[in-house]
DNA sequence: TTGGAATGTCAACAACACTGACATAAAATG
DNA sequence: CATTTTATGTCAGTGTTGTTGACATTCCAA
């Protein structure tokens, strides 16, 4: 390939450390921005990150069991279980026994959770548009081309399972 | 308003609920990943995320003092106390009397200190360089437009502010 | 039917964030 | 010089979220 000495020497500049280490400090504080907004809302309703992760992923794919919900998510099913119990107790999710197989827990958000998942996910959404909108379709494009990069095998076949999951909704 | 139909039909398509939803999922994902190789590192010394940011700051601003920190971080002095403490005790972290200000307190990193931030963030770089490899100066550029766009002014301007540091240094 | 695998629950513990109260030291101000 | 403000550190208490370990339930297959 005809690849000249200018591309080590120019065109991947993008690839320096000091390029990376800004794009790593790009992200820790992007992040905060990201969940700064739900942090807010479910501090009001006593609730944490932990809760929307459960809320979001539930309104995502309903009807999900205990167990799918875990891989998702990428923790100990005790550690879902506690937050899930809370949410239960509250009345912002719905467990239904499975049919087949009676050791599943299918989840549904009820209304007074979908209620919830609304205002959280609004408030997340109201940023990320104007994100969005401040930089245009190509930008973004980039942005999620180089998210999807960074993401584990593992959780790039989740993120795609979910949105073949919406896809097949719509 | 003279937003023509095209505008919402066709050009605005990266704006609809279901993309930002997508982009949503893809940030949460794209984080697990971005924090996994320096969680595995610092897992085997005993030590957590905190611990990394810490260490992270000090080695991109040597000399910074408590306060500076603090704000950078966004957490209160008792959790950063805790984490610097430790640091301290292990010798990774050097603290400095200031000599203007005597009660502020300079942090730098030992040489132990930069042996270990050198081994997090060369794990954390490898990560973000394949990811920009694969994609693109381009795309790369989108991402960190968009990253810029969704933090908080206040965020915005720390993240610049540590950018010109860098700057001048070279 | 019995034993293993899958699934989910309860209890206890650790890390790390928070608030509030207080102490110390030094700088700034009157 | 007395007072206030600033920078830092510490102690105690609390909450969220992660972990392990132990255990119950259910299904399936030998």
């Amino acid at each position: 390939m005809a690849i000249s000495n200018r591309s080590t020497g120019e065109a991947l500049l993008f690839l320096t450390d000091e390029q990376l280490r800004q794009g790593i400090e790009a992200m820790f504080f992007a992040y905060r921005g990201f969940t700064a907004d739900p942090d807010r809302i479910l501090d009001k309703h006593g609730y944490g990150r932990a809760h929307h992760r459960a809320i979001h992923f539930i309104n995502c794919v309903p009807g999900t069991t205990v167990n799918n919900l875990l891989h998702i998510l990428g923790v100990t099913k005790q550690s879902l279980n506690r937050v899930l119990r809370s949410l239960i107790e509250d009345g912002l999710v719905e467990v239904q026994v499975g049919q087949k197989d009676r050791r599943e827990r299918h989840l549904y958000l009820t209304e007074t959770g979908q209620s919830l998942e609304q205002e959280l996910s609004n408030a997340q959404r109201a940023r990320m548009r104007s994100a969005y909108r401040d930089v245009g379709a190509d930008a973004v494009s980039g942005f999620r081309q180089v998210l999807e990069a960074m993401m584990d095998p593992e959780m790039k076949r989740a993120y795609w399972k979910l949105r073949d999951n919406e896809g097949m909704d719509k």
